[in-house]
DNA sequence: ACCCAGGGCGTTG
DNA sequence: CAACGCCATGGG
């Protein structure tokens, strides 16, 4: 069996013990932006209550957040933890997206996806990750995002070398997977998902896992719900 | 009282 | 480039 076969098998078997995760949780483009600077290091039941001040605020809009004051900015987002950088990089955004793209997402996702990556890589607060989920969820171009849980889960199921970085890890899934949008939204989504139910506390792939039968480990946590 | 979440950046060695 | 420290909330 090839790799490729490999990484498509694995989506399989998670899509069919998990079911359509319905990433990205947002009803706009912006929102997906948004979520995806204040996502960095937290819980995203964290973000979601960010999200939701930022909504009854009326803030989740280009012109409003250009507007509103940082400390404002900052105190409605505070659930997100590092709410002083957050809210800078925030505004960091919406500002280049202002000058140089009329304020519009549409005329900056209208890059090719090279660049487009390279533009948001520029920006202050935005890695390798969070331009990858901007690109992915938002611009609907095909980038794999990669996270922890995707290096913590593929280095343990032996597909990936211990220590392998960003580039390495997206390289296994752009060289391996056919390139498709829906399945590279999907697939973070499950993997994320895995992550947040199975792989607790750092533990290895467990009992009640649908990978449980691929990793080398194999230690039993029971405690660990499904 | 601990532990850790859907990172990124600046500073060291 | 690796290994730090920093940022600084909320739920389990």
């Amino acid at each position: 069996m090839t790799e490729k076969n490999i990484l498509v098998t694995i989506y399989a078997e998670l899509s069919a013990a998990y079911g359509p995760q319905h990433w990205w949780p947002a009803e706009t483009p912006l929102e997906v932006v948004v979520g995806a600077i204040l996502t960095q290091n937290v819980a995203w039941k964290n973000v979601a209550m960010a999200i939701a001040n930022l909504k009854k605020a009326g803030l989740l809009g280009v012109d409003r957040l250009a507007a509103a004051p940082l400390p404002e900015l900052g105190a409605l987002i505070r659930s997100t933890r590092y709410y002083n950088q957050k809210a800078e990089r925030l505004k960091g955004f919406i500002d280049q997206l202002q000058t140089k793209y009329a304020g519009r997402l549409d005329n900056l996702f209208a890059l090719e996806l090279g660049a487009l990556r390279q533009e948001l890589l520029g920006l202050r607060g935005i890695g390798k990750e969070t331009a990858d989920s901007i690109i992915l969820y938002a611009a609907h171009k095909p980038v794999f995002v990669v996270d922890a849980y995707t290096r913590r889960i593929f280095s343990r199921l032996g597909l990936l070398p211990a220590g392998a970085g960003y580039d390495q890890t997206q390289a296994l899934f752009a060289g391996n997977l056919p390139v498709d949008v829906l399945l590279y939204q999907e697939y973070h989504a499950l993997i994320v998902r895995l992550g947040n139910r199975v792989c607790l506390a750092r533990q290895p792939l467990c009992l009640h896992c649908p990978l449980a039968s691929r990793c080398p480990q194999l230690p039993v946590y029971e405690k660990n719900p499904v």
